[in-house]
DNA sequence: CGATTTTGACCAGCGC
DNA sequence: GCGCTGGTCAAAATCG
């Protein structure tokens, strides 16, 4: 009986696995078909905007907004598809430009709009961007943020460096103890251009001090280097999802935390966002959270993604710095949070072009393993495909509390208990990290996406 | 010597 | 109005 039961489930768990695989096969068309349809799109519509940070996204976006994602993504051709039409709707000016940009996150109105309303840089602003004609008019071109919203994205990251690496150049302005956190803050602005509005906050967490907390805020007024470019669409259209958030709302952020998939379809331009993303409402400026605390080998939740190498990206956009010393080839958003670690070795590049069509070709069969022997996983990644396909209404929020036990993502399953963690509604700033201890599963269907989608 | 960091002072917002 | 706090300035110090 007990053998026959084995094997019966054996027979299901076999078929399920199939039933996957032919779906992923079927993103994987999915994928490239849009790809394809965004190559035409990006090519017969030459630039229209000569704004700098529009101009990089765009150049970027192919690779930084897809080829990142590592994997089959319908819901990114029904967030393309609906932006399109949408920006057709919406704004006839921009042409197919915020198509291919993060649209009104890049002209970030949080901080366009900052440089005129927010008060807080008042007496600086006429110092420092009274000089910055272009910050003023290029970010101006958006219109969709609410004034006085002013976003920010935090990135927590372990690392024993001082700061992150993020292919900016930086200029410490400032040190402030800030309350609550025997590590000093620490204020960077971005010295890569005269007048760029970009700042950030750089901060040890209380609670574990291995964990490095950056807070970005703004948007460049220059073109990026290449590794910073994934970063700064990364964070601007996390800014951006919650500046643009439904209008009607107070906080944007606060409409989103019902509708996860939202973040996910709307701004698919957020390539690591839906698998550790914490919302803040009720700060004073809409925060966004980009958790990277648990790297492999923490046995969190990402940790758990790429050890199940779910998240390989092509590897040309691996972080040169990181990619030798990791299990599996990260996305270079993520590499470049991790901590700094020996310079690449000789090996690292060629290695790389070789081993793209390698992973390329491995791909499904690392993820059959991933799902052959998480059996949790299985459930997780069938649960996300089919939130992705019923589209964006079925999947909750991570900041709103599951039930505890319904650990129905193989993330959750193999971080169960340590990385789970509860970040009910978030009230300041990230609790999403691994020093939250207490249990459920917040991230559930955000992780559920990216599982769906890298 | 220019760029960057340090650090005390200043300012604005907010709560009481 | 007052005190607290976050954020920034700017002179001095330090670095390369």
């Amino acid at each position: 009986m007990e053998a026959s039961a084995v094997e019966a489930e054996l027979r299901r768990v076999v078929d399920e696995n199939r039933r996957l695989r032919g779906m992923l096969e079927e993103l994987t068309r999915s994928y490239g078909t849009l790809y394809q349809q965004l190559l035409q799109v990006t090519q017969h519509h030459p630039h229209q905007h000569q704004h700098p940070d529009l101009m990089n996204n765009r150049s970027s976006l192919p690779h930084t907004h897809l080829n990142t994602m590592g994997a089959p993504n319908t819901s990114t051709r029904q967030l393309l598809e609906a932006r399109a039409s949408s920006t057709a709707q919406t704004q006839p000016d921009a042409g197919v430009e915020d198509e291919a940009s993060d649209g009104a996150g890049e002209a970030s109105p949080s901080l366009s709009n900052n440089a005129g309303n927010n008060d807080s840089d008042g007496k600086r602003k006429l110092s420092q961007d009274g000089t910055a004609p272009s910050r003023e008019n290029g970010e101006q071109a958006s219109s969709a943020e609410l004034p006085g919203r002013k976003a920010r994205v935090s990135v927590r990251a372990r690392s024993e460096a001082p700061m992150i690496s993020d292919g900016c150049q930086w200029r410490k302005y400032g040190q402030k103890m800030a309350k609550g956190n025997p590590c000093p803050r620490a204020y960077y602005r971005c010295t890569m251009a005269v007048a760029c509005p970009v700042r950030k906050q750089v901060q040890r967490c209380a609670e574990d001090k291995t964990i490095l907390v950056t807070t970005y805020e703004g948007h460049h007024n220059h073109p990026l280097p290449p590794a910073a470019t994934t970063m700064a669409n990364t964070t601007s259209a996390a800014a951006s999802m919650l500046l643009s958030g439904p209008a009607t709302s107070r906080d944007g952020a606060a409409a989103l935390l019902g509708h996860p998939a939202a973040l996910f379809h709307h701004h698919a331009s957020i390539p690591y966002a839906s698998t550790m993303a914490t919302l803040s409402a009720s700060a004073p400026f809409p925060t966004i959270t980009l958790d990277l605390t648990q790297a492999p080998g923490s046995g969190g939740g990402v940790g758990g993604l790429l050890g199940h190498g779910l998240q390989r990206p092509p590897v040309g956009m691996i972080h040169p710095a990181v990619a030798p010393a990791m299990p599996f080839p990260v996305p270079s958003p993520l590499a470049m949070f991790l901590p700094q670690r020996a310079p690449p070795t000789a090996a690292a590049a060629p290695a790389g072009l070789v081993a793209r069509q390698q992973q390329q070709q491995s791909v499904m069969e690392t993820v059959t393993a991933a799902i052959a022997t998480d059996p949790n996983f299985t459930t997780a990644l069938a649960a996300a495909i089919s939130s992705v396909m019923a589209g964006a209404g079925g999947a909750h929020h991570q900041a709103q509390p599951t039930p505890r036990g319904s650990n129905t993502t193989g993330i959750a399953g193999e971080a169960d208990g340590s990385a789970a963690g509860a970040a009910p509604a978030a009230p300041t700033t990230t609790a999403a990290g691994a020093h939250a201890a207490s249990g459920g599963s917040p991230r559930l269907a955000t992780q559920s996406c990216t599982t769906s989608t890298t």
